[in-house]
DNA sequence: TTGAAAGCGCTAACAA
DNA sequence: TTGTTAGCGCTTTCAA
């Protein structure tokens, strides 16, 4: 790799004036100019990105911090923001925290001694005081961190509500819901969206509710159990997808037929949802919408613009599977 | 961020004596060693991993250049990979090539600008010329690049045959191949194992091998044509799972029952594989080994060792599901 | 319109 | 055992 010096060299000016016409400011003559492309063409020149970052204190790389990139959901949140931050000319670093706060702070650390520009998070754990110690440009993903701190999120608590309307409405007599971790804020969410639409039916009691823990196996075990327990259970509000295909599992495993013995619903419009058989009806989130909006919120804060807004709540979408009869 | 003259200050000694206690090597007196440590607790200080890539010309990072994170093969990978590298210190960034040879150039280069030490790649396009006039360490994955150019592949050819066997084995007498893309080695690869196998039988016709293109739709309909035009087809050989998720829609909408009329075979093991109804039986290939093979070759690559073995080939093995009768 | 030089924060050679 | 200093490759101020 050659350097701004052997360019300066080879063009027979200094590196200063090297440096104005590869950053296009400052004044140049045209003659001047042209030496100097010709220069950096023909030594094959490209500006070290790392001397420029420890001048500039910024690195044009971004960080992406979510609990697990084997998560169906995150590969297309990643993807969104990976479009956008490209075709800044950003650079996108992969976390992977597992959901433990000692690895979120690990990365955050390790990000500021790179001068990583900005951090877009899915955190449950983090603290509005970890991120203020270290000020630095950072957007909440899929769950909110604090008032103050930007967010871009879905509006889960609506979106459960009209899933469960949804099941009332195409004819189900006793809905039960899958949910997710507590201390998850979606997973709360929409759990509450759930109980607001059912707490004051005639045949709801608490043990409708199970807890699947965003995971499949776990959802299948928890399923069986409840469905034995009680076979009159014609609706299932899953808190994600994830979850929803581990009821198709169970009611594989014991012979039920969805939709025509039960009824299931979902919530995120993974892809994946619509691999299945049949096809799962979900709550879909506009996904790579999210991420881009989180890219476009953080690039905003790095250039030091005020935001306009400093939470984006997206609703979500009813899509119509196989998985509910009609 | 404090920086290392502050803590020098702070210590009453020399960046010097500081640089030399953060990196454990030169002589330094325990007392001062002490005075040392108490500045940089008391300071909170970081050193800045800029001027360090700087001085030192490598950046603790590495890059994953991946054709679309979205396909679940390689999240599975990217997270062996983030596994290995954050064990080590080393930081992960994430590149999309969508296949596009001038996208991977586009990402080599910017890499090269960052002074990123290795990039591990999942690529058909690009050349050995591409990568010696750049001169990193880099390692390929998944398909080789050339005989140089050290790789972490897995036996396709092999692997095709075993699957084939398999379905002979158990019984089908007419069997068809959805294969991947035309100039991807892996896809060519086990083509080139399933023909082996069935060029001989009385049978076999080319018409029994289609194209699926690595996508669930293409298959899905692909898979249409080929069983209404060939009701005997009694097994099917998917080039990989997520085109065997194809088939099984496929089979569905034909009101086809898998596996008691048609027997059906996948590639790769993918986490997806097992969370379908049937759950697909499939050939596995070692995913996270992979991802943690190519981590660990490029990482000696890096600390300029020599390679004690330039290629890693791995056998895959039958992953028994429910979509093959026994 | 151009160049000289300081400095971003760090490491390492050299001197003391 | 410690300090001084040059230099990694770049940008930007200041002066010419």
């Amino acid at each position: 790799m050659s350097t701004i010096k052997e360019v300066a060299a080879e063009a027979k000016v200094s590196v200063a004036t090297v440096s104005r016409v590869i950053n296009n400011n400052g004044y140049v003559n045209e003659e001047t100019r042209k030496k100097v492309l010709q220069a950096i063409s023909t030594l094959n020149y490209m500006p070290n990105e790392v001397a420029r970052s420890l001048f500039k204190k910024q690195s044009k790389t971004i960080a992406l911090i979510v609990p697990d990139i084997k998560n169906p959901f995150f590969p297309e949140i990643a993807r969104a923001i990976e479009d956008v931050m490209s075709s800044q000319e950003y650079t996108l670093i992969l976390c992977n925290s597992d959901g433990k706060v000692e690895k979120e702070i690990m990365y955050l650390d390790a990000m500021k001694q790179k001068y990583v520009d900005g951090i877009i998070i899915v955190t449950s754990t983090l603290t509005p005081k970890h991120i203020e110690t270290r000020d630095i440009p950072i957007v909440a993903l899929d769950r909110k961190i604090s008032p103050d701190i930007p967010s871009v999120t879905v509006n889960n608590y609506e979106g459960a509500r009209q899933a469960v309307q949804y099941l009332k409405k195409i004819g189900c007599q006793k809905i039960a819901h899958i949910r997710g971790p507590h201390a998850i804020s979606n997973a709360d969410e929409r759990y509450k969206g759930f109980m607001k639409e059912v707490e004051n039916e005639p045949w709801f009691h608490p043990e409708l509710v199970v807890n699947g823990n965003y995971n499949v196996l776990e959802t299948t075990e928890a399923t069986k159990g409840l469905l034995t327990k009680y076979p009159d259970i014609d609706g299932i509000f899953a808190g994600n997808d994830y979850m929803a295909i581990g009821v198709l599992k169970a009611a594989v495993q014991l012979g039920i037929r969805i939709p025509e013995e039960l009824s299931l619903i979902g919530f995120d419009g993974i892809q994946l949802s619509q691999l299945t058989n049949p096809e799962i009806t979900t709550m879909a989130q506009p996904i790579y919408e999210l991420g881009l909006t989180a890219a476009e919120q953080l690039l905003e804060m790095i250039e030091g613009k005020p935001l306009v807004q400093l939470h984006h709540h997206f609703e979500v979408k009813l899509m119509d599977g196989q998985s509910t009869k009609r």
